[in-house]
DNA sequence: AGCTTCATCGAAAACGTTTTCGTTACCTTT
DNA sequence: AAAGGTAACGAAAACGTTTTCGATGAAGCT
């Protein structure tokens, strides 16, 4: 299967002016007839489409933004691409936006503000028509987010969204969903049940908390602020973390973890440890993970409804870039994970 | 945590004009300075520096992709991005392009031509300055690609590349990582090893199953063309498959996956129909799941260094779009894959 | 003084597109 | 025949930037 490169009829660089000098038409004339103009007639239209497409011939997109001030071009900025809820979000994203005719642009933030403030001011110059954030986990202020909004770019959040009033945002029933897992624990037989989070700062993590401590609450179970345990990004320390968490004579008997990878760690720890997962220790964790029912044992999940949520924040993006009148700012759509449950949190 | 919107200070569409206009100077001279040049004094280097800061200016991406003819950003055209592998690819590539301060177009073929085919069709028009790219799985066809490159945009190739003698490529050792992976298999005394794979026109598929053939053959064990199992992307018809397979009378005693996917289906089978692995059927995947050690039972895999090689397609990449002389357009990367032994492939 | 050199800045063209506003020629109407 | 209307097209400005070239004045040199 090889192929001859120096195929000879390719021209490269063809726009509107080689094209008219071609047609022996006006730039103008080419540019309406290419866009469907009433201006032009049909003889003519099909005269320029049909040299478009012999000459292959590709609107430069600069000569096109700069022009309509548009560039049918969204931004997607995200904690980090690795990461099953993401990757699906995007899917959902990118179904939408094929539709559209958009392009994205992606950049991950790492979790560090400092990534995520730059990556928002890059976006002013009018790179882009509008931009779907996942807040990142030490977001310390919104000012960059704001000062994006007021140069006329739509911002739609999902997941981690950040409060402000006048921003739209996808997000999932993390409230409901934290105290479903919990009590799910409780009900399992759980007394002691640990709380395991990231960067608490964030909306999920404040939300998914919130319930944990209702399903608590509810049972007439004291909350005690030892059980919750502030992980880091540092996998290796977190790991330190659950591995002593777990080894003391007053250890958890549950889990709930609000993030993946907190339960691939608590998973990781017990191995070692020799920690028998459900007898010695129920686990529940907020996951995406497509193997969670082939792990060892199968990990009961909270599974977020990922690719939705990225279809419908692209769809509630684009009715804002659509129609900037419309946006009276405040739609907030909340869509509903789904406890599953399996072998992880099985009653003895 | 709540943001006043409305502040003041900020305003909107800030340019060269608007600036230069603040500061009493012509739009050369700010353009000029801004650039650093040396025909500006160190003086009114440090006034607009100042201004463009309190004004937040940011340069406007289509006018200076207009006159300059190149936009600082790349594509990356992918099978799909809900996927261990292409996900950590991305995470290696964009490192790269953070530090080169380029931005990423993504774009999901999701294993259809006609994808990719209209997404590099409409790459021609100087959107990007350089094009990463993983075939999908029935690529027909590699016109679209010669014409882009004839276009003056360079293009690298990872992981699923084309037989184009003139294109840059990173992949891995697939032909040695099939052959290891089978020997694995033989060695641990298996006779009627399957070869699941997808896509047959794939460099990846075909390397890999030459692999596989060339260690039967060391082995002196027939080589029986009905243990090579085509699967597509269908994944109830691949798990149907599968099934027949496991259970007719003649089953294989091995399983060597090509792609991760068709590891976890044959996990999901072997479920169904009580197939004990590896007692009965041992199996060993390419794969970068992380959970790979902890699935029941863990998973051998060989596991591409997936993030290195999107950082080197990266690195290729710019080191054609930087020096276009230099081009000799011949640079092969092959990086290692490891094969990592755990439970589903050990003797009984 | 006359000359060159240098430092600093501005004017203007160019990139490719879209869009407004003519400008024809032809047709209809009175 | 004169007026008005319409269909089809072209000229030119505009978008924001970079870059070439020219202009100005001051300084250095013989």
């Amino acid at each position: 299967m090889h192929y001859n490169l120096s195929s000879e009829e390719i021209m490269s660089g063809v726009n509107l002016k080689k094209l008219s000098e071609e047609l022996g038409l006006s730039i103008s004339s080419v540019s309406k007839a290419l866009r469907d103009s009433y201006e032009i007639s049909a003889g003519t239209k099909n005269r320029v489409l049909a040299m478009a497409e012999k000459m292959n011939y590709q609107p430069n997109p600069f000569g096109r933004g700069l022009r309509k001030n548009e560039s049918h071009t969204i931004a997607v900025v995200i904690p980090e691409i690795a990461n099953n809820f993401f990757a699906l979000a995007i899917d959902g994203i990118q179904m939408i936006t094929e539709q559209k005719g958009y392009h994205v642009l992606t950049y991950f933030t790492h979790e560090d503000f400092k990534n995520e403030e730059s990556t928002i001011k890059h976006l002013q110059g009018g790179r882009v028509d509008g931009v779907l954030i996942s807040l990142c986990g030490d977001s310390v202020s919104l000012k960059h987010l704001a000062e994006l909004q007021n140069t006329g770019v739509p911002v739609v959040f999902f997941d981690r969204i950040a409060e402000i009033k006048e921003c739209p945002a996808v997000t999932t029933d993390d409230y409901e969903s934290g105290l479903k897992a919990t009590e799910h624990l409780i009900l399992g037989g759980c007394k002691k049940i640990a709380c395991l989070c990231v960067a608490g700062f964030l909306s999920t993590t404040q939300k998914r908390m919130q319930g944990y401590k209702a399903a608590l609450k509810r049972y007439a179970i004291p909350f005690d602020s030892k059980l919750v345990i502030e992980c880091s990004n540092n996998n290796v320390a977190n790991l330190e973390l659950l591995k002593k968490l777990f080894t003391k004579k007053n250890r958890p008997d549950g889990v709930f973890a609000s993030v993946e990878k907190l339960a691939i760690s608590t998973y990781y720890v017990c191995n070692e440890i020799k920690l028998k997962i459900p007898q010695q220790l129920k686990v529940v964790s907020f996951s995406n993970l497509r193997t969670a029912s082939l792990l060892s044992p199968a990990l009961t999940t909270i599974t977020q409804p990922a690719f939705e949520m990225g279809r419908e924040a692209a769809q509630l993006l684009f009715r804002l870039i659509e129609k900037k009148t419309e946006l009276n700012g405040n739609e907030k759509i909340v869509l509903q994970s789904s406890l599953i449950q399996r072998k992880s949190s099985a009653g003895r």
